[in-house]
DNA sequence: GTCTATATCATGATAGAC
DNA sequence: GTCTATCATGATATAGAC
């Protein structure tokens, strides 16, 4: 969560655990299998949670489309109550995710990518369903600004130094975060298309000087 | 852009450009050098024209304050811009920006606070005026919210593009996709408050649960 | 299972000939 | 300025005593 990955070395980890250097290697093989297996403990559940909720929401809504706000709330709840527990990491676990998420590590990129094809699948057709204008390919693109945003957020590299600035007085909260978060993200989703964007007429005036 | 700093070793960078290993303490003193050297010579003329940009659109609006639209322009086209110029780097540059954005070392942190601290300040008092409805709390957030998705967009972490669908080929033009978040950011910039929003409700709703 | 000790290798940096 | 050679360090991983 500090260093990332690469700039974590096992002596580090070990010592600060008070266990022996070999360890590592004797119960998880490789320092990449450690890290898989942090990770894995929290995220595994976490998205089976983001998984019943949807399926909980579509089944309430019969046949109807779920709403949009319904369904990024599925998507961001199961984080929030993660973080909201620090028996299971709490935020700390979610700033190691989001720095997982920006790591290049090619095991790193492979890993994440198997634990999360299934639930971005499932929630991308269920954006689908409520947005029908929205074209497919303009979809995919605004659910990955919206993994941007999430963890980079989440990653809290300078969110922690703003969030002392802002909320002198409040704890720094993960949830005040999402719940900031959380009306950007829709207004992003459910923005005009570029042709149609005030920005868009602003971007080629510009570009033309 | 592809292993990130710390994965990226001084021999295997001076054997791809032809020179010696030596010659980066010779000629930068150290690694962490080298690396502030190869950002400043872009990163320098792209600030210094996003600065530009906007006093000049300040001066043009008289005393009236600048529309969104224009401020986020402002902000976006000098990126792209540099994207588009292959001479200076191009997209491979912006990549490799958006991955400094992420990287936990600390005098990566450092350097690009220094680099980015005017210019964030005076576009974020530019907001201010065009929204002086929002608090300037929630304008910081929501600022941090641009700069995750812009940074993660720029970086380009393929892994999870393609569990998105997105077609390789178009991800490899910058002009699209900042297209694409333009209108996905300005959205996200002028939606209502927290205490407004429907997901603010949804979440509420979801927690009880 | 847990430890010490170590093998093996790659790294950033430097010394010194040219 | 540029090269070769090398230093000191720290990395992951493993062998083998207990």
């Amino acid at each position: 969560m500090e260093h990332g990955f690469e700039a974590t070395s096992l002596r580090a980890l070990t010592t600060a655990a008070g266990v022996n250097l070999a360890a590592v290697n004797y119960h998880f093989g490789s320092k990449e299998e450690l890290f898989q297996a942090v990770l894995t403990r929290r995220l595994d559940p976490m998205n089976q949670a983001r998984l019943e909720l949807l399926t909980r929401l579509e089944a309430n809504a019969a046949r109807r489309p779920v709403s949009c706000e319904s369904i990024l709330t599925a998507l961001l709840i199961p984080a929030l109550k993660l973080a909201r527990d620090p028996q299971r990491g709490g935020k700390d676990f979610l700033r190691l995710l989001g720095r997982a998420y920006a790591d290049p590590a090619p095991f790193i990129r492979r890993f994440l990518s198997e634990q999360y094809g299934l639930v971005i699948a499932r929630y991308k057709a269920a954006f689908a369903r409520a947005l029908p204008h929205l074209p497919r390919k303009e979809l995919s693109w605004r659910l990955h600004f919206i993994m941007g945003a999430l963890s980079y957020t989440l990653a809290g590299t300078d969110a922690l130094k703003l969030i002392a600035e802002l909320n002198p007085h409040e704890t720094a909260n993960d949830e005040i975060l999402l719940r900031r978060l959380a009306p950007f993200l829709l207004a992003g989703l459910t923005a005009p298309l570029p042709a149609m964007s005030a920005v868009s007429q602003a971007l080629d005036d510009q570009l033309a000087l």
